[in-house]
RNA sequence: GGGCACGUGGCCUAGCCUGGAUAGGGCAAUAGCCUCCUAAGCUAUAGAUCAGGGGUCCAAAUCCCCUCGUGCCCGCCA
């Protein structure tokens, strides 16, 4: 008999708030108190309620701004006796000002096991009819992608996943720069070459000649703009090399995002767009405005600066390509999404400004910028060769944590060592990235990106491995007890706040915030887990078992968009 | 020189958008905790002029101005 009968009590209760986002679906109480309260001072706002922090409460009404009011007495009085009479509310009570309100723990523990039980997820979520293009990572082909660039992926990755989970319906996109002076550099390279082997090794040392050759002789580059020439009035033997050469490269790339879980869903190649609809389309928008500077063809923006389409040669340029790539995405999305390096700062404003001035792009456009990564040697690069590959990291990270866990589990069996060492490798890259808002600059150390202790991926792995353990041995159906410990509590209110960093999540665009609210979700779980014994509890048993099985919930949920692997057993 | 971003204990970081009750964590350090659901865990101690100065405000890490430091951009590169 399932004792859980207070489901539609609740649900009937509780105002289903849609108000704080349109995709969130959950019985949002802090919406539902700040309507309450606007029943009594209709300019109470969503910024007057505080989700309390310090623990004086769960929400705290603040009362500064309405004790001006003339009946502030009076107010107060009514608000605390009608948010007293929500059957969610626990208590009200007013300690200076601030108006603290509690919330029963069992509205709480109701509302996401209802949602569970009856949506498979918490918090629910209905389908935005908005389609999303995320553009992420799209480095370029010409040699492996480092430990900077995939700072790129795994937030794009999980921005995306977030996105979806919110309620989007989202497409991820790579656009391969196979056209323009660097690509060229790395065919030019092969071109050089005696054996003119197509391999990842091979192609990377012809480039970084190339580049060096260029650096003791700018003249050299005259190679390049002649190769680009050729390859884009469309000389086949040309199209055809650099297509092999950039394929080659690119799935190298491709098989390193898979290793840590990432899969984009289509790559789009630039050169596909030099004599395209899409490039047309741009160019009879923006023909008004083109002029001309010795031949080199470029637009002039509301700042005065010059943004140039086209060489002297006539050859293209990234920006004109990237117009007509924007075109192209704005044709199937309403929302668009790059995901970008922070040096492309201004180049990101002025693309702005064309497409939505000029092209009059309909998509709405947003971007996402990230800091780089350093090492202690210096700026990161591929032609120096000062780069740690995104491979050699996760081979070090493998080794690490298979070091680790034959020691903490020699009765393993070598196969589940195996296992375990990766999806602890993997998560602790992923989570080591996604967990540094994107402003940070980060400077890479092997001794940071190999601890797996404090805030990192196996603190959040290894509590879920013993909520495995709990759940297989505790009792959880009968009598469920109604009495919640000051552990329980907390933890239960932890959970409740997830639906809100989610939001936090897509409203800037960030996945921090859900890395935070992980961490702090784990320590909450880690001290009910230190506090409160589940199997073998007697009378709390069952309520405690639920209480864990929702936070199995959660946990796993908000793991999978930081692309942490979770496992039953580590 | 101009523009943009960042600056929080020895090190890394949350909080800043939307000002409000003791500035949360982690690493490193010290002292403890496994006859009890996995100690990749937990507890305790120590450690912070929230870069510096000024301003607004009843109230500033948070908003505004100035200064300093670091990174990035200012290409007929991408």
């Amino acid at each position: 008999m399932p004792v859980w009968i207070l489901s539609d009590r609740f649900k009937k209760m509780i105002y289903t708030a849609r108000s704080l986002s349109r995709v969130l679906l959950f019985d949002d109480v802090r919406e539902s108190i700040i309507r309450v309260c606007r029943k009594i001072v209709p300019d109470v706002g969503s910024k007057d309620l505080d989700t309390d922090r310090t623990g004086h409460a769960d929400f705290s009404l603040k009362l500064f701004r309405l004790s001006g009011k003339p009946d502030f007495d009076q107010l107060k009085e009514n608000i605390v006796i009608t948010l007293r009479n929500e059957i969610y509310v626990d208590s009200v009570t007013v300690e200076g000002n601030y108006l603290n309100i509690k919330v029963k723990d069992l509205s709480y523990l109701d509302i996401m096991d209802t949602s569970i039980k009856e949506k498979g997820v918490f918090p629910d979520t209905f389908q935005d009819p908005e389609r999303v293009l995320l553009e992420h990572t799209s480095t370029n082909p010409t040699g492996p992608i480092h430990i900077g660039r995939s700072r790129n992926s795994i937030v794009g990755d999980s921005l995306s996943r977030v996105l979806k989970r919110y309620g989007y319906r989202v497409s991820t996109q790579y656009f391969v720069n196979d056209t323009g002076k660097q690509v060229m550099g790395l065919y030019l390279g092969y071109r050089k070459s005696k054996e003119r082997i197509v391999d990842i090794p091979h192609l990377l040392e012809g480039y970084r000649n190339v580049y060096r050759e260029i650096e003791e002789d700018k003249g050299k580059e005259k190679e390049i703009e002649a190769l680009i020439k050729k390859y884009e009035s469309g000389d086949p033997a040309v199209v055809r090399e650099v297509r092999e050469i950039c394929t080659v490269m690119l799935k190298g790339i491709i098989s390193s995002l898979a290793r840590i879980g990432i899969k984009i869903d289509d790559y789009v190649w630039e050169s596909g767009f030099l004599k395209s609809e899409e490039m047309n389309d741009v160019l009879s928008a923006l023909s008004e405005r083109i002029k001309t500077e010795n031949d080199a063809q470029f637009i002039e923006l509301s700042n005065g600066s010059k943004v140039f389409l086209r060489r002297a040669d006539g050859t293209s340029l990234y920006t004109l390509r990237d117009l007509a790539y924007h075109k192209f995405k704005s044709l199937n999305y309403d929302w668009l999404i790059d995901v970008l390096g922070e040096d492309h700062r201004d180049y990101a404003k002025s693309l702005n400004e064309i497409l939505q001035e000029m092209v009059n792009l309909r998509s709405k456009i947003s971007f996402v910028f990230y800091s780089f990564i350093s090492l202690d040697s210096g700026k990161m690069s591929t032609r120096s060769g000062n780069v740690v590959t995104l491979d050699e990291l996760i081979e070090k990270a493998e080794q690490n944590a298979l070091e680790i866990v034959k020691s903490k589990r020699p009765d393993l069996p070598d196969d589940d060592l195996h296992k375990i060492a990766s999806a602890v490798a993997v998560s602790a890259i992923r989570f080591q990235i996604a967990k540094i808002s994107l402003g940070k600059e980060l400077v890479f150390k092997w001794s940071e990106a190999l601890n797996l202790e404090g805030d990192s991926a196996p603190y959040i792995m290894y509590s879920y491995a013993r909520t495995t353990k709990i759940l297989k041995e505790a009792r959880v159906d009968g009598n469920m007890s109604t009495v919640f410990d000051k552990y329980e509590s907390s933890l239960i209110r932890k959970l409740y706040l997830y639906p809100y960093s989610l939001q936090a999540a897509k409203d800037g665009l960030r996945v921090d915030p859900i890395a935070s609210y992980v961490l702090e979700l784990v320590r909450s779980f880690n001290d009910f887990y230190n506090n409160c014994r589940v199997v073998g509890s007697g009378e709390h048993e069952v309520k405690r078992a639920k209480i864990v099985s929702i936070y199995r919930h959660v946990l796993k949920d908000a793991s999978y968009l930081l692309g942490i692997t979770l496992l039953d057993e580590m």
